[in-house]
DNA sequence: CTGAAAGCGCTAACAC
DNA sequence: GTGTTAGCGCTTTCAG
């Protein structure tokens, strides 16, 4: 391989449209039509250029044609982290219908902490990406500000949040925290506890919880905070401090499968009777609730959905058709009962 | 916010280099200096034009340096899935390190599916990026071609293929196979299983495992393959698969610890005693491997550190200094031992 | 339906 | 240290 030497170019003199051209008979221009606009071109004229390109393998830059079109049929797409499987599902299924759509997605990992994020939406926005897709609404002011001042297509995922930049397709967080405990109500329990990561979304379906339990009459004997990201050994450790209050049942809510799936755990080691003693509702309903001994009862959201529709409403609004309608998809969730509750 | 009608123009009219350099009263090209080469303009005039480029929030089109300078300072990554914690780790790691390196990374997912890798590895370096991140070798031929035929730094990791395009960095996975079998074997057992998922790297640690195995005399009495990817329901239908040979006592690798968990909580449904009558040791040692009761023996890799020598490699690579030494680089991984051994 | 000319935003190369 | 000129690869516009 030839690699560069200092401050040289990197990457080999590549073809030019004009060597397809040449190679094919006609104007460059007739090449670029091939490309980007097929129906204008007589097929005898496609054939003889697609062979040429075929043949001599050309693979155009996006780049150039960048500052002319002003359209990069690229979107980005920012996160603050890929090891959710939620955000996995979601960008898995976004990214497939994007690209089936004739657009590349680019992805950032970063952000959710006021400095980087606004060096981090500066060269996602240099690429000048047709539009956008970002995670909730943990970021700073001034990377927000930024978003709207790109005047792109926006669309938020994961959260609902009240007043999206432009478009969002997500969960009412807050609604699915008064569903589970409208749920625990409905099953007789009547003392209760969370257990949260301290991150937005996560504090607003504990919000959702409280509110619907305090409103029903009901005591929260704990409502517990650990900094986010939820582990299993956070979900452990606070079974350790909840076992003073389980001299009577408990309902415990917690804001994600993992925290669930400790408390469960250590419930089973400190001989915690679940669910008689303890019953335990997570969220996100990973894989490992659904297989765990005793099988936990988990909050249900569908990522590939998620994904799916997020690119659904980008496309549409990038094909210039039915702009502006939809600006915020609520997706559904549902309580996937099992044998923690 | 503006949006296109029909085929309009995406983006909004944005500041060019030229709006800057008159706002600062100096030319075009000392902007794109204060840019790209600092330490060529005076302090003065560096100050005068940050000013400018704060003031009007000017943010550079990557895509129109592009064809000229030929170098875009933009790394590719593309791994099969995201979902998978060992790549999160490695991605998360890479991502930061070459952004403190002044690249950008884009992180494209899929392939591992002959007819779309070659479509996705077009899209991919029709960006022309300065360098490549790639997950692996299970890629169809044609696509690997491309790779080559792209002429930029390339880096494997994961797996350490025997002939790297370029450079890999990555764990030996039939060494890793080999070092459970020996495990295994210094702690006395004498009947074994292997639990894999059908994928390459997967299989080469099988394939470790087994040789080791059969060489030291010992005997596989179970040699099983699950479709990739590994999931604990897998695990969990396998143990009862197994239930039949465990009269006497076994032990099982695991290609993953999503199957070494399903296999001990099915283990503590049927009343297996583990580790007495099974022993099971896993592969990633996820954090559900060290909290769940018992826990599970792991191989442990460090993805953070893989990803930030893949970045290491590549930054000097691309710095021109030290080009083409680190061909393949080993990463440690270890068995960490709990209660399932 | 196809081609020629002009120019996108930016940066190498070469003056000054 | 800074400015000027030319041109990257592609597409827009307008002519044929």
């Amino acid at each position: 391989m030839s690699v560069p030497v200092g401050d040289r170019p990197i990457l080999p003199a590549s073809l030019k449209i004009a060597d397809v051209a040449a190679a094919a008979g006609v104007a460059p221009m007739t090449v670029s039509r091939v490309l980007n606009a097929p129906d204008r071109v007589t097929p005898e004229t496609t054939a003889k250029v697609r062979e040429a390109i075929e043949r001599l393998g050309y693979v155009p830059s996006i780049g150039a044609a960048l500052p002319q079109s002003r359209r990069s049929r690229t979107v980005a797409a920012i996160v603050p982290t890929i090891a959710h499987p939620m955000f996995a599902g979601v960008l898995q299924a976004f990214s497939g219908s994007m690209r089936h759509g004739g657009y590349r997605v680019t992805l950032s990992v970063g952000g959710y902490n006021d400095d980087d994020d606004e060096a981090l939406f500066r060269t996602v926005l240099a690429q000048k990406p047709d539009a956008l897709l970002v995670a909730g609404s943990g970021y700073s002011p001034g990377a927000w500000q930024m978003l709207i001042e790109a005047a792109i297509p926006v669309v938020e995922f994961w959260d609902i949040s009240a007043r999206p930049i432009d478009m969002a397709v997500g969960f009412d967080h807050a609604k699915v925290g008064s569903a589970v405990a409208a749920y625990f109500l409905a099953k007789g329990h009547d003392r209760f506890a969370v257990l949260t990561a301290s991150d937005t979304r996560a504090l607003t379906r504990a919000r959702g919880f409280t509110e619907t339990m305090t409103q029903g009459g009901a005591s929260i004997v704990l409502d517990r905070r650990i900094p986010a990201p939820s582990t299993i050994a956070a979900g452990r450790e606070c079974l350790r401090d909840l076992l003073a209050l389980l001299d009577r049942r408990c309902a415990v809510f917690c804001s994600s499968d993992l925290l669930a799936f400790g408390l469960v755990t250590e419930a089973g080691v400190q001989g915690v009777p679940v669910p008689e003693h303890l019953a335990v509702c997570g969220f996100g309903d990973f894989e490992l609730a659904a297989m765990n001994e005793p099988a936990i009862t988990s909050v249900s959201l569908d990522g590939t959905a998620t994904g799916r529709t997020a690119a659904a409403c980008l496309l549409r609004r990038l094909g210039g058709e039915g702009r502006r309608d939809p600006d915020r998809v609520q997706m559904p969730f549902r309580i996937v009962e099992r044998a923690t509750t």
